[in-house]
DNA sequence: CTTATTAGTTGTATCGTCGAACCATGTTGG
DNA sequence: CCAACATGGTTCGACGATACAACTAATAAG
């Protein structure tokens, strides 16, 4: 590797550290909405919300989750009433996810919550360079999606 | 808020989460380095290494964790032979965290497992693009960091 | 010298995730 | 047609990460 690289993959290692201490990423935290919302839940209704009526594996890779946490997390989204779980035909084994209105509304709900958490980052960012944040976000994600965190890799994740 | 505003808040938040999943952030996962070390414990050791001995107090502040919770992962670092805590002189309540030999040793393999990790997010990034990235971590880090993630704020945080 | 204040520790609770073992349901190949 | 395999989910057990509250010990303030 040229040393500029490795520069550059320090220099990248250290700003995202940086911004997932800063923004309390670490944080195993609750979402407020009415009642607290769990933030595994909140994800799971949002993709949910967002993509119609998924199956579990769906939602797992989506999530990029393993099925067993998906199912835990779904079972606590039922109890709360906002899930319901179907085996509309076909495939016996599928189990379709759902939201139900109480869901439909706790999703607007925790959206709203989440758009003012952004809203007021962006509000600390320069007008002018807003887009290009985004522009560089969406590159991120990217370089970090066509290199899915597959087991081998998955161990120096975060560090 | 305007319209543009809001799209670019919800644009943002989108970004994140999905670099949150592509990269794992979720995934509470141990660091490989001879010995699998947990990330929290991967985070203090590089926090230490970098700055010298620390007290825990400061170090809590570095990482944006609770006292108690700092205390824990040094406790599992000194099991481990990696940290020592001191009380030099002065003030007896505060205790002083050093890295021990093999501490330092452990810095510096995680440093590297960090470094091919991010190397590897860079490779995916055209090589014209990379400072404008960089660029805008930081802008990113600013825009959160000035806003720290108090108790009220921290509630919607992640989601 | 009594009363804060401050640094850390310990106890308790919750969240978040994984992997392995297991059970259905489906699919495939003799 | 049935045995062998594959696939979607569930349950179990373990561990990591974190917070808050109650407590101790040391120091600073009055």
């Amino acid at each position: 590797m040229l040393e500029d690289e490795l520069d550059q993959a320090v220099a990248l290692q250290g700003r995202i550290t940086a911004f997932v201490r800063a923004f309390g990423l670490h944080q195993p935290d609750r979402t407020p909405c009415g009642t607290p919302v769990p933030s595994s839940e909140a994800h799971a209704v949002g993709e949910l919300d967002r993509d119609g009526p998924l199956t579990q594996t769906v939602l797992g890779e989506r999530l990029r989750l393993e099925k067993s946490t998906v199912s835990r997390i779904v079972s606590q989204l039922t109890s709360r009433g906002w899930v319901c779980r179907a085996n509309r035909g076909g495939d016996g084994r599928l189990v379709w996810l759902e939201l139900t209105p109480d869901g439909r509304r706790a999703a607007g709900e925790l959206a709203v919550a989440r758009a003012a958490r952004f809203a007021d980052l962006l509000r600390n960012i320069p007008a002018e360079q807003r887009p290009a944040v985004i522009e560089a976000l969406t590159t991120l994600v990217d370089a970090a999606g066509g290199q899915p965190a597959t087991a081998e890799v998955r161990g120096a994740a975060r560090d």
